[in-house]
Order: C-alpha cells, then structure tokens, then sequence
DNA sequence: TCCTCCTATTGACAATCATCGATGTGAGAT
DNA sequence: ATCTCACATCGATGATTGTCAATAGGAGGA
C-alpha cells in the first residue's frame, strides 16, 4: 500500500451492491464479499479504530497507539485492512497519514445485512 | 453443545446493548463482544447457512449439507458458531435439529454498526 | 548534506480457524 | 436388542491471523 503525497487511498471496495442476507439464499460471491468485510470488522482493536476514526473526523496513525495500546506496526496493518474493506481512507500529507470514515460505507454493511 | 429433546437451543448471546460504533469511543468490552458476533458472521458459509435458515423459516442440519457444500462434521461446527452468537437457535425433535433464526438479532448488530 | 520523525513493510511466532475422516450419541424403527 | 439415521464430538491438518522487533522509505528541518 505506497501512498503518494496528497492521494487519497481508497482501496478497491466490492459494492456490497444488491441483496442482503435476509433475501434469501445469499449467492456465493455475494457472500464471500460480504464475508470479507465483515472480517475487516470482527476484531475489537478495529471496532475501536473505526469507532475513534469516525468520532474525530480525522485522525493521524500516530495518534492511535496509545488509546489501543498497539504497537506501530499493528496499527499499520489494522489500518491497512480496514482501508482495504473501504470502511475508512488515508490521505498522506507532509509526515502524517490522515484518516477517516468512508461515508456510508458502514450504512453499506448495515443494509447488506437484512432489511 | 449437548441438546434435550425440545429444548431450544439458546446460548449466552450477551446483550450488544447500549453503544454503536459511531458513538466514539467505544469500550474495550463493547468493542469485544460486538467482534464475537461479526466475527461468527464473517464467513461465507455461515451468511449462506443463515440467509438459508432466515429464507425458510425451519432448516434441519441435513438440508444444509447439499446447498453448502460442505461436510456434515463442517455443517454442525457453523451452526453451533452461529447459535454461540445467538443467531440462530435449534430444536430437537426426534432424530431431527430444527434451526431457525433468531428474530431480532441481526437487527441488533446492525442497530450496533451505527445510527 | 545529515538528522529526525512518521509510517509502511518484512519476517517470525503463537494462536485461531475451516475443513474433513473417524467415532460417539441418542432417537426411532424393525 | 439390533439396526439405521441424524447429529455432535474428537483429532488432525493446512491456512489464516494478530502481534511485535527490526528494517525500509519518504518527507521536513537544520
């Protein structure tokens, strides 16, 4: 994940489009998708990450390690998987990496899963 | 997970109660038992298992094995996780188990992914 | 230029997980 | 009692995952 100065990173994020799981039955890519952001947000230390990206508008990696007690190196990665599920997007400028919520990207998973 | 004739299958599903995840910051707690329930649906096969159960109402484990594709030992390890979760719930009655979906519960995750 | 700071990547490790074959269990039927 | 069927459990295995120390990259400042 290089990130180019001034770049927004928005990594490839399936639509999530169509159906829900309550339409039955799900399809198996439907599904696998679903399932893959799903994942991105199945680990508290994220639950917490998203939560805090999305309480402060924007929020800098640095600022991360002390309230989730991670490492840097972990906070990159959580980062990483969650910018790659769409849920949030990072715009490097000078030294610091900001982040924050893809708008709607939550309600997304919120409809993908029933009515 | 051993199972009485006509008891319903209902495992500890904690509450997923007050906070969201828009509701910054979340707790260490929340943020832990919401990643519980997203994690048990972060699976292809579960969304499926569910969509199927959801769709028909009343599913026994033998009906699931054929849209699956998946072994029989592999079809009572996802409905357990997802009766863990508190998603689905079984019944027994004679040789069969019963699942059906818990109502409510989906509607609770998504009411925890946010507003 | 060199130095410092922030972040991404690499490599390794322990833990968890999805899967299946084999086996156990318990209920109905003969 | 014995047989059969549906399901749960056990044990093993290959794959994935969360974590951090070490390292690399890249931007700003001196």
């Amino acid at each position: 994940m290089t990130i180019r100065q001034g770049a927004r990173v928005e990594l490839a994020a399936d639509g999530l489009c169509c159906s829900s799981v309550l339409e039955a039955p799900l399809g198996e890519a439907e599904a696998e998708g679903l399932a893959q952001v799903l994942a991105a947000l199945a680990d508290p230390v994220r639950l917490r990450l998203l939560s805090l990206v999305a309480g402060q508008g924007e929020v800098c990696s640095c600022d991360l390690e002390a309230p989730l007690g991670r490492s840097q190196p972990t906070i990159s990665h959580h980062t990483r998987i969650l910018a790659e599920a769409g849920l949030i997007s990072g715009e490097k400028r000078g030294k610091w990496t900001w982040w924050s919520a893809v708008p709607g990207r939550l309600a997304e998973v919120r409809r993908a899963l029933g009515a």
